[in-house]
DNA sequence: CTTTTTACTTGTAAAATACAAGTAAAAAGA
DNA sequence: TCTTTTTACTTGTATTTTACAAGTAAAAAG
């Protein structure tokens, strides 16, 4: 099923993953957006195609970077979750918004946001990893 | 030529430049392997076909992350440089190793190196800069 | 018991990538 | 000077990935 790896190099190691035009905009939901549905997820801005979604679910579930679980309130729903592992994708995430931020002219991010996480970037990654640890 | 953007996300405006599978591993080799004509990138270890180099190394341009000159020393040559733009992704890169090294079982990261760019980022990063910005 | 919601799957066209081979300009060698 | 080699590509085609449209099954709502 997964593919094997191009190299030894841990860079390309994380592009193997993680390296497509989805899987951290995935992330990015999850983890700034607060998002948690499939739905929620196919109706972010960039209108992802729903295999595709299926696919990078999938893949992001197989590579041990996020989770699912049943929603008990509504059991047709399932409820997507970072796992660690996706976590610790954070700051790499945070440093996309920098660098987006600084070199695109047409930035939509709240600027107070952005500022807020290069002023802290550790507690703006706590705070964020509070919201998953302690729910089950 | 440059396709659209997606959204106004600071993050897919960065995956839209760099988020595919080769963008980045050029900029690697460029800025932490110090690699500088088109035979070096074709033979890193990932093997990139000679036409998906070509076009890489054209969208870099275009996008204002790399440029190109004449070897003067031998005019059949050219010298891939970063620029600016491309510095910048640095930190990006130095996330990428971090995380990749710590998920990696099989990684081949030079473990002294890896310690170097984690303990101090910052004097990490402003000496590769400098081996660029001292070049004309 | 019918309709709606949710999370997908399936089919197909379009685009991107991989692999093999070829080309033009500069430099090196005979 | 003429041929060969090196370097940075281009071209052609098969394979893979992605995008778009439509359809499906299970749970919940009416």
């Amino acid at each position: 099923m997964s593919k094997e790896r191009r190299s030894q190099c841990p860079i390309s190691f994380t592009l193997d993953l993680v390296g497509d035009k989805w899987s951290l905009l995935i992330l990015r939901d999850l983890m700034l957006f607060n998002k948690k549905y499939y739905g929620e997820f196919l109706n972010s801005r960039e209108s992802i195609s729903t295999n595709i979604l299926a696919d990078r679910l999938q893949r992001l579930e197989n590579s041990g970077l996020i989770s699912k679980q049943k929603d008990e309130q509504d059991k047709k729903r399932l409820i997507y979750r970072p796992t660690e592992k996706g976590l610790d994708l954070l700051p790499l995430i945070l440093e996309m918004v920098q660098w987006g931020v600084k070199y695109d002219m047409q930035t939509a991010a709240p600027l107070s946001e952005v500022k807020k996480m290069k002023k802290d970037r550790e507690g703006y990654v706590k705070n964020i990893r509070k919201r998953f640890q302690c729910q089950k």
